[in-house]
DNA sequence: CTCAAATATATGTATGTACATATAAAATTA
DNA sequence: TAATTTTATATGTACATACATATATTTGAG
């Protein structure tokens, strides 16, 4: 599917909104679609899924200190992800090392590979190419924009 | 999970943002989350997801007209979405009615039961109201934002 | 110290997404 | 009109989410 870069109104064939709250609603949730899919399209020639990337760039963080689920997970954008089953994946394409916590023998610890390393490098550098490319705001309007998302999430 | 009303930088720990588009991205994509996570939760108690809500919604729009699969998908918030899957789904719990084409033999139409737009209903009272509950922004900020998620996706 | 409660992770199931492919009907073309 | 192409929908698979439950280890109350 081609990912048009249309108004709202004509993505959803629709400019019937309760009110302008509820259509930023809706603008979030097709942007973020927007964004999900574009960032998707990337990573497949990493042989990345999005949420993939997203715990290998969480390991980088700590980078070559070991992190365990837990972790990982508090630091998820999407809080519900199940970690384990991503780092099956991750572990199963030589991406990240895991073993046992040696302190708590309940933890399942990781880190990456020398590989995951590298293909979190190259992945990165396509993914911030086309985010410049794709997303046309100025630096300006970003910082108004987080003003504004964490308004609509944050009762002052 | 309690979905917590916190800063970006709380919600996924860091602060090291490459600038402020990439975090405005990433702010996109977590609120996206905490608004579907937050009206899922609303909808459990009317046995619906929030993506076969959004296909209630889109059949409302032309009730008691028959809609096809294409027409439903076109107007979709998420556009990869398996219409057909959904709408097995709506059958079975007998919320919408669904036939062959009359006119084009390849299309499924359907449209919405009585029981369809009783559901439909209660949902979208439930879900407005915590819309207006939770999301804390003003229309004119509302608009702001519109504005802004606008510009993100579409070069001028 | 022992046992109950809490914690960290894993697993099972239903639903959805993303994408490839299959099937059947309609439209087009030769 | 017969054959080909296009279109509308369905289906199969891998991955992810949402949520419930299971298991193992650690913590803490007594």
């Amino acid at each position: 599917m081609y990912i048009c870069k249309v108004k709202l109104e004509e993505a959803i064939k629709s400019n019937k909104f309760k009110n302008s709250v509820q259509k930023a609603g809706l603008n979030v949730l097709y942007t973020a679609w927007w964004l999900k899919t574009m960032s998707s399209k990337e990573l497949k020639s990493f042989d990345l899924t999005h949420e993939q990337y997203n715990v290998l760039r969480i390991l980088k963080g700590k980078h070559p200190e070991k992190m365990c689920v837990k972790d990982i997970a508090s630091r998820m954008i999407e809080k519900s992800s199940n970690v384990p089953r991503i780092i099956d994946r991750l572990e199963s394409k030589n991406l990240i090392e895991r073993g046992q916590g040696e302190v708590d023998g309940r933890q399942t610890v990781m880190a990456l590979t020398k590989n995951g390393v590298t293909v979190l490098e190259n992945a990165t550098e396509a993914l911030n190419s086309i985010w410049e490319n794709a997303i046309s705001i100025s630096e300006e309007d970003a910082n108004d924009l987080n003003s504004l998302l964490e308004k609509l999430r944050i009762k002052e």
